[in-house]
DNA sequence: CGTAACTATGTCGGCGTTGACATAGTGCGG
DNA sequence: CCGCACTATGTCAACGCCGACATAGTTACG
């Protein structure tokens, strides 16, 4: 009915109306954590989920040229999200630039991979940290328990989160720590 | 200097000549775990390495209307191809379709959203499979140990792998679990 | 003998996505 | 008083990517 993108528009206003500006700060956090997309495309977006009856908007009077615009769900809206979200997902593509990389490591200078692994690895620390912070926001209001509610989808998003930076992080600090023992060797002997 | 389906293409041509067509047979299995193209965007690719200098080909006589272009990686291609596997890696755009469906999973039936969970974590547990026969035979040649070989380099992308499908389907299955668990005692209660 | 699968390369339209450009009022700090 | 950041919406060109279409020889199975 839509795009993947419309769908996550459509799961914000599901929360609460939003003005186009107000969704496209929410798909840099949270959304962002999962999908991402630029203000250019969120504007296009929000016109057809319009123009096929999944969202409305009343206008209010703005700053600047243009009229400010809140969206809401409608009835069929919530219907085709409801829908979608219990649909089975295609599989996905999968695109990892960093695997990429260590695929085509053996090339390169043992050294020069260990510091880009160190560049990702605090990367990836800083990204689990914030997922961590979130997370203690929520157990300090009670984990959430009932898994109808709103709370525990946003619960269990940050749950994968957490679950995938760390195991990305072991994976890399292995690596790193392998490659790093194996340059140590050449250098010593 | 090129995309990063050039610098995929780079990898395989790395490790031996390919024709177009092989490229794209290699694009599915193994690159296909961690980066994806179709025939239709590799020809292009090819052509454009060639013409960068990072590629050469020889024609030899195929079947078909075409002639078969036995692809190789130039001198400028390795050094290329080098630098850029040691490269810090953009932070990656998030794209997963599963997360989004979950942080919409409220609004749908739970016994739907646990029904479609059972088809991903079938999904999961074959890909795993997969993998974990890869290894086997890695194993059984032997646990490859020097981080400066290709077939290390091909290791650690299978131990990546392993991982995140191990941390997916952990995760897959609590929250499996957990709706089952309060669908259930609605059923009954 | 037909036909399906495999080898082999190529074009084309359409869509999703990105980054740059454009406009303009309000509020804040130097 | 100047400039910057924030609110707020919009267009446009370019590019990456996908699915469909196109061509054609070999091999193998029923």
């Amino acid at each position: 009915m839509t795009t993947t993108l419309g769908y996550a528009v459509l799961g914000l206003l599901a929360r609460r109306p939003h003005s186009g500006y107000e969704v496209a700060a929410r798909m840099r956090t949270p959304i962002g954590y999962f999908w991402t997309a630029s203000h250019a495309q969120i504007h296009g977006t929000l016109s057809k989920l319009v123009e096929a009856g999944l969202a409305a908007y009343t206008t209010e009077p703005g700053p600047g040229p243009y009229d400010k615009k809140m969206y809401t769900l409608t009835p069929a809206g919530r219907t085709e999200l409801a829908r979608w979200a219990a649909s089975p997902p295609p599989a996905p593509q999968p695109r990892n630039e960093m695997l990429l990389r260590v695929y085509n490591g053996w090339l390169a200078d043992p050294a020069a991979v260990v510091a880009m692994l160190d560049g990702e690895i605090a990367r990836h620390r800083d990204t689990l940290g914030t997922y961590q912070e979130l997370r203690a926001a929520f157990d300090a209001n009670g984990t959430p328990d009932d898994p109808r509610s709103v709370r525990f989808a946003d619960y269990a998003t940050l749950l994968a989160g957490i679950g995938s930076e760390r195991e990305e992080l072991r994976w890399l600090k292995w690596l790193r720590d392998t490659l790093r023992a194996a340059s140590d060797s050449d250098g010593a002997g």
